[in-house]
DNA sequence: ATAATGCTTCCAGTCGCTGGAAGCTAAAGA
DNA sequence: TCTTTAGCTTCCAGCGACTGGAAGCATTAT
């Protein structure tokens, strides 16, 4: 299968298919005309980065997942882990965010929208300093 | 003031300040040995800009937050259209990251952390495909 | 006097792609 | 069959928003 049906199936541009074989993350085989050839497997592997990059696993640590998903002997525990520090990762950018979801919106709310010079989003985010 | 109590009061890195004159985010007068010298307004702004990168404006939007906080004539309907659409985006943002983040403790919770090659953390990240 | 900061500039690198140019190959229409 | 178009190739450059480091002044502390 040529790069653009792999990319149609996995998901990810073809840009970054060739990206992630640029800086290790996949391999290719190669047809006699020189383009790329992918299987199914490899199909499976770029969903796998796709997936593991959108719940926010930076490129480097899916390398380290992908080594236990291509060795599945691999013990779960260490996967376990990772998963778990990325975890406590996202709940805390989720509180950051709603916290400046909450100002924000008090903001908003309290700003007239119109022509007066006095505009309490520039006095929030000129003044306040919370925490 | 010396970029360096600068920094201290506004929050941003020396680093931060100087890569923000670069791109004419602010300027900066000169002392006589050639350090930059900051006022209390020079710092004013920078927590400005602080504040408003970390309220998730990007630097293009802090410049025009920045001119319209320092031309206060100008009319406060513009602010709150800007901070209205960045509200959305952070709501936007939010739900993706709840999504993930229960995603992900699902699969935690599934995972028995010990030494069976068969980890739902991994199968999950290879094969669902929400959405 | 000397050592340690602090400031300056400039250049390079980070991360994770993304866009574009130039050129070859393959598939589809006239 | 010819031609257009689409898809593939490589390579190089750039994005945003910094950050790190080198080399070299200025100032402060010991």
């Amino acid at each position: 299968m040529n790069i653009g049906a792999a990319s149609e199936k996995s998901g990810l541009p073809a840009k970054t298919i060739r990206y992630y074989e640029d800086i290790g993350l996949l391999t290719a085989d190669r047809a006699s005309n020189g383009y790329r050839d992918y299987s199914i497997a490899d199909v499976h592997r770029m969903r796998f980065i796709q997936r593991s990059r959108r719940l926010g696993f930076s490129v480097e640590e899916c390398r380290q997942l992908l080594s236990l998903y291509n060795d599945r002997e691999r013990e779960s525990a260490d996967v376990k882990t990772l998963a778990k520090t990325k975890l406590a990762e996202i709940d805390r950018k989720l509180v950051e965010l709603t916290e400046l979801r909450d100002t924000l919106r008090h903001l908003v709310r309290s700003c007239q929208g119109d022509s007066r010079p006095d505009c309490p989003i520039i006095e929030g985010l000129s003044s306040s300093q919370r925490k």
